[in-house]
DNA sequence: AAAATTAAGTTTAATACTTAAACAAAGGTA
DNA sequence: TACCTTTGTTTAAGTATTAAACTTAATTTT
């Protein structure tokens, strides 16, 4: 196998040599472009060792010199940056959504260097038919100028999305109800047929990745919870710690819509009652809207919304956006409910930052403003004051450049076995 | 000062050392008993490795030979254990409430030594006060056959829980509203007047720490997460990960009694409407028996709970325990309340360990019966059927323990800097 | 312009650890 | 008694780190 020749990355033996090599890469991440003295006086290791290391990570083209810069009174420092593009490393984090598969491929640096997408055939995707799929976006998105055969070296590894329950340590697809799928070892299968490192993950999780590491870029992770919350025809969401992902025992954490905000209330697709999903999902948001219209102005009907049988989540969307004072209403009375189960949570972790997205999510004003309002009355003051609410910010790339991220960032993380 | 130089553990440079020194400590712990050749097979480390590390451990007092053991078919394995007793190293766990202050001596097998409790002044209580009578129970809870001065030899470190906001970081009390405190720095107070290491957190985390770690004890921190809940005047929780606390950005993480559960419901102090710990806080329950009583039993009033000034929460848990129909009524109704909040807590953390502390969280089937029926409602069923549920079981010894032991552990642990 | 100084990076010698392999100790088995 | 096993220790070789010396290549001073 000419992939594991060419780039199994020769294991440094010691775990002081590991920890070592992760310090000065890190490092290095941040302060680039940076000199091997700037990486010894950061790190705290002799200049001797930082040499040797970085001799180490150059000769795996992890690292590359970039010239010399001015000199402050002795021999000219030699910047040093980590390799960008797909002549380093890169990792390709992949989406699976019902009509699409987006191929995403993150640098070292944790640039974008390409990007694919491709519509799904209509109808049953079978796993194997997937992977096939990915293998082939593999070589649209590896880099043509290389020879085929030579095109997988430097990939660190790659990272699938999927929209459903699955096992991230074992990377099989528990539940995917779009597919059909059920208990389907997908990471091993991906593994088979490309031959490196496979992660698989929920999709909205590894977005909730993505916008958490992209929105303080370059810095390290934070000890503090970070929350993504998703709004859309459901409701999700992902707690990060430290740069993880909670998971929970099932690979449950983060569910977030079938928190009870109305006791009582309507009765929600899981058989509890007054679910948020079943209040503030865009479903219910849709029918609270022709609800209104009928009763209170139906000429609207026809005007914003479409007939009855048309009004979809995408144009109820549209009607917000455009400023339907009736729609508005409706996300407005949405924002209440969010913010029973948005408190909760914020008082039960305490999180620094909180990210919406979903489509529903990134209506801005006419959700923000409600929501904050009503925060502001249902949580503790101290809690809220930490937390920054912002907007997501990646759109559709945002799981494959957490995925992508994800593979990158491990290159610099020493893991102490047991 | 003699402390420091007989205990200050010789630093062991090398991070491979540390890494080998906690790794063989865990396993000895978890095996013990055990020769050397137990402890290579189980780390896979080499003999030798193993044998110089032990000596290591065995001058520091840490660990010992127990003698001989039999022979399979040649020389006899030397059998080690971790050291008991105040003799090895040891910690001491302090919780303050607001009339006692009890203290634990933990030792390296994480068996309780010694304890101690004294009933604290009434009135307002001075930190330095507080600084005075911990010094003082640390010399009552230390070995009592050795010289004074040799008392603290072994002494690892010391933890006190205290009911308010402590950052535990850096140890100072934010706000402590029985004790009239503010941004107090108890820890440096305490590493001051005893010169070992001090940390200083909630109570009540303290006592999750305590009921988490000996729920399953001897085992590793378990990297799913592990819920407390404490339910009684107040309620609060606390979240495990991996051994860890969450604390959050303002540490106030875990706080469970001002999520909403009835929306409009009535005024809690925080300033909300319809928190949890304003329906089913004890003072709640409380009120909710006496206006119950008045309107369908006055009978009762003056035979179970009392004249209506009296009626104290003490009292009111006697009757649910009493199997007083009223007061199991009232267990019940809150019951259903706590299950909104901790179904959605379920719901998002997915834990695989939820216990339930404090008065009214151990008054047994009154309200586990109803809680468990609920939750079988308003929990996804994967969450709920992976999460045990179990009963608070160290009583007033549980915050010291969790101090100690979290002391104890961080003896074999490896913490990588940056 | 030569000499002195400064700074970056490399080489070297000493030190610290780990390990495989040899060895010693102390038992069993045939 | 001879031989094998198992535990634990010692030894020699290999891997890493570091302080200090050294090289390289500039700037500053005289």
């Amino acid at each position: 196998m000419s992939y594991e020749q060419v780039t199994t990355q020769k294991i440094a033996s010691t775990i002081q040599r590991q920890v070592n090599r992760a310090k000065i890469l890190r490092t290095l991440r941040i302060l680039q472009p940076a000199a091997r003295v700037d990486l010894a006086r950061e790190t705290g290791l002799s200049r001797a060792t930082v040499s040797s290391i970085v001799d180490e990570l150059v000769v795996e083209s992890i690292v590359e010199e970039i010239g010399e810069t001015i000199s402050r009174g002795g021999r000219r420092p030699i910047l040093l940056q980590v390799r960008p593009g797909r002549e380093g490393r890169f990792a390709i984090g992949f989406e699976l959504s019902r009509n699409n598969l987006i191929g995403i491929v993150v640098d070292l640096q944790g640039d974008i260097v390409a990007t694919h997408r491709e519509l799904l055939p209509a109808g049953y995707l079978e796993p194997a038919a997937l992977v096939n799929l990915i293998y082939k976006q593999v070589q649209h998105l590896t880099d043509p100028h290389k020879p085929l055969n030579q095109r997988l070296v430097g990939l660190v590894g790659i990272g699938l999305g999927v929209p459903g329950l699955v096992d991230p340590n074992t990377g099989r697809v528990q539940v995917a109800v779009q597919f059909g799928w059920h208990d389907t070892p997908l990471k091993e299968m991906l593994e088979e047929s490309l031959q490196v490192p496979v992660k698989v993950m929920n999709n909205v999780k590894a977005a909730a990745l993505g916008e958490v590491i992209y929105s303080y870029p370059s810095s390290e992770p934070s000890p503090n919870p970070r929350l993504y919350v998703s709004l859309g025809e459901g409701i999700g969401s992902a707690l990060i710690i430290e740069g993880k992902l909670l998971s929970g025992v099932s690979h449950t954490a983060g569910e977030f819509g079938h928190i009870t905000v109305s006791p009582g209330g309507p009765l929600c697709s899981c058989g509890n009652t007054g679910c948020l999903e079943a209040v503030a999902g865009l479903p219910a948001l849709v029918s609270r809207y022709l609800e209104l219209a009928r009763l209170e102005e139906p000429s609207r009907l026809t005007v914003a919304a479409g007939e009855f049988p048309y009004l979809t989540s995408a144009r109820f969307l549209e009607a917000v956006s455009a400023g339907d004072s009736l729609a508005g209403r409706v996300v407005a009375e949405a924002a209440e409910q969010i913010s029973i189960a948005l408190a909760g949570v914020i008082n039960f972790t305490n999180p620094e930052l909180i990210i919406l997205g979903g489509p529903l999510g990134q209506v801005g004003a006419a959700l923000l403003n409600p929501l904050t309002l009503a925060l502001r009355r249902r949580t503790l003051p101290l809690p809220l004051s930490q937390a920054r609410l912002i907007t997501a910010s990646l759109g559709a790339n945002a799981a494959g450049l957490g995925l992508g991220a994800m593979l990158i960032s491990q290159l610099s993380e020493v893991v102490l076995s047991r």
